[in-house]
DNA sequence: CTTCGGATTGACCGCAAGGTTAGTGGCGGT
DNA sequence: ACCGCCACTAACCTTGCGGTCAATCCGAAG
């Protein structure tokens, strides 16, 4: 009779899964700081302190565990925007939907990083990865477009270049920032001033920008 | 006595150089496409349809191979801005500024991509090609920080946030354009419409957006 | 206790990579 | 004509990689 739960350190059903995770765990660090092909599977064994065998058991080639590494990283990416902001107004829901992108790129900084250096890297776009991210791309850019043009209807957004330019607009400056910060760490504008200078444009609020006095250029 | 000129075709002084170029090329090309690791010295020899030898006759390693490249995928990139626009007044300079960058991003997309993965892949900076991409950054946005500078000054200037603000949020802006142009070929504001609203957002000129009539929510 | 099967390992293999070396061809100088 | 050197090559060496295999370990069921 099956009387383990889960989880239980050693025990048989789970000693494969822990080990698995471990793997995973490893080969995710790994991957993300050197890449594919600079890591090495006796690397991956060696941080995850089991042998490399147990790697090849767990995942059929290097390749395999690569994905599994891929689809992991990816899991966080997928949160429905669309849920989480039912009952406010288009103008609140643009600005969350800013905000949360930024906060986004604030928190995963490394796994995106690591995800462009792979998706630059190969090229073609057969992978999967490249149509994965491109498709989640694509939804938050087709919701944006939707969100511009009922604020453009009522009348409450400031910019009238038509939707889809203005939503390919944003989402360029927020890739914009996003790329700042992954290059460029310090001395580049930084993730919320540009989220304001964003609304600033799309609905043209006046906001206060108390930093870099010695540029207000005090003369006359 | 020395009565060869340069460059003739199997000349003494000039052949060691002609491979040279050639070896450069095809690594370049290769390692451009494929990647560092994923380029052996043997394809560049077969590209470059000389022998393996004569690449280590040439350089040193595969790295001083690889530096050697990137110093030339760096060439075009040092083009000085603020030479070829001597007597243009700020807002010209300014659309020009932006207007050769995306020109060069348009150009270049290639080994831009290339040296966006190279950057992401050394991690710490410790490398001589982020310092070198971040200084040249750095020029151009205080450039244009000087610029707005100015303009705001005059009062031909539409958006009235800090110049050092408006400068980096005009270079994040152009970053999203070349990084939507880089993942995404397709499908995505393409440059030309991205500089226009630039313009709309610096000196609120009115632009026709003659596209995509499709999305002008013909309803009501 | 024995048995059984999933989990795990050390030792090994073939291979392709970066790098080396001994040697050859040919051109310029004397 | 000969020599010396630069440019160049074929073949080789070494290392470290991804991947395999037979052998073991170990917890659970009977």
């Amino acid at each position: 009779m099956v009387t383990e739960g889960v989880s239980r350190p050693g025990s048989g059903e789970s000693r494969a899964q822990d080990s698995r995770d471990e793997i995973l765990r490893a080969a995710t660090d790994l991957f993300a700081t050197r890449g594919f092909h600079e890591t090495s599977m006796a690397e991956v064994a060696r941080s995850a302190g089991v042998s490399k065998a147990l790697i090849f058991w767990h995942f059929k080639n290097k390749e395999e565990l690569f994905v599994a590494v891929l689809g992991k990283l990816l899991e966080p990416y997928v949160i429905d925007f669309a849920e989480e902001s039912g009952a406010l107004d288009e103008k609140s829901q643009l600005l969350k939907l800013i905000e949360s992108y930024l906060q986004f790129v604030r928190e995963n900084a490394n796994s995106i990083r690591f995800l462009v250096a792979q998706i630059l890297r190969d090229e073609a776009g057969h992978d999967s990865l490249s149509s994965q991210v491109l498709s989640l791309f694509e939804g938050y850019r087709s919701l944006v477009t939707e969100l511009i043009a009922r604020a453009q209807a009522k009348g409450i957004c400031a910019c009238n270049v038509p939707p889809p330019e203005a939503a390919g607009f944003l989402l360029a400056a927020l890739n914009g920032l996003l790329i700042g910060r992954l290059f460029l760490g310090s001395g580049t504008t930084d993730l919320d001033t540009g989220g304001k200078m964003l609304q600033q444009w799309l609905f043209g609020d006046k906001l206060g920008f108390a930093q870099t006095p010695q540029f207000m250029n005090p003369d006359k």
